[in-house]
DNA sequence: CGACCGTGCTAGGTCAGCTTAGCAGTGCTA
DNA sequence: TAGCACTGCTAAGCTGACCTAGCACGGTCG
């Protein structure tokens, strides 16, 4: 049940934002939106996560979200928190201590390049969440 | 991120199944349609809810859920995965925990005839729910 | 130059969640 | 019986997520 305030999509960006941060994470990776719906299977369409990245849309449903953090390597409910969805408590409890949903299993496949242009894109997520 | 097999909606239920459990749970707290709107503060519509009761929304949002997870007391998460919705996974494992999400806290609200269909229903629930 | 690509992007349409308005049935009271 | 109140429900429309198709721009190579 919802318990309190802090359920309250602590982590919400505005759209804006929100898209600022996706076109980041997809940059970091080196990606293109083709790349990314192509990664997807076709599950995501480049013009929507163009859109998206615009600002244009303002919440994403959560099937698009799960197959964005799939792609990207990224933790799904800190999406889901960041895309301004409510997210069950228990959830927002664990991802408080893992490292604000960092794509950490990912690293491992990228080059070096790929490494150091995320590491530096870690820095930039770090100055922007405040009460994740 | 998207871990495994697992994450994918484990105790998902058909829109029909799911509908029922919903107009169970409502009957449970002898509500009506108009009740509910009215304890949700007119978030959610009597109509709406007539539809996902009967099966014909194929997947409410989250945020309506939300609402009803709050009127009805029982755990967001737990609805989020019974209509079909992705669940962070750190979230799954805790409410394996908690008692298939069942209305503890509201309990203490009833009196003592709505505690023993809200206890009968509890029964219902228990055969219902396979995976979670 | 001119013909290709690959990039991001937008216009336009489809579809489904959600709302508004209102109907049919039931029961109660005068 | 008439009339009112309350129940669940449906028809029709709105809105926004999402898709398809295709345009505009910036290389690159002949």
């Amino acid at each position: 049940m919802p318990a309190n305030e802090s359920d309250h999509a602590p982590g919400r960006m505005e759209p804006k934002d929100f898209g600022r941060y996706l076109r980041s994470v997809r940059e970091a990776f080196g990606y293109t939106l083709r790349t990314v719906e192509e990664k997807a299977s076709g599950r995501v369409k480049n013009a929507y996560l163009s859109q998206i990245e615009n600002g244009q849309i303002t919440l994403p449903s959560p099937a698009i979200l799960w197959v964005l953090a799939e792609v990207y390597g990224v933790d799904y409910g800190e999406l889901l928190l960041r895309a301004g969805h409510r997210v069950p408590e228990s959830s927002v409890a664990t991802r408080k201590r893992s490292l604000a949903g960092l794509p950490l299993h990912a690293l491992a496949d990228l080059d070096e390049e790929d490494r150091r242009e995320l590491l530096s894109f870690l820095g930039y997520l770090q100055t922007r969440k405040k009460g994740i």
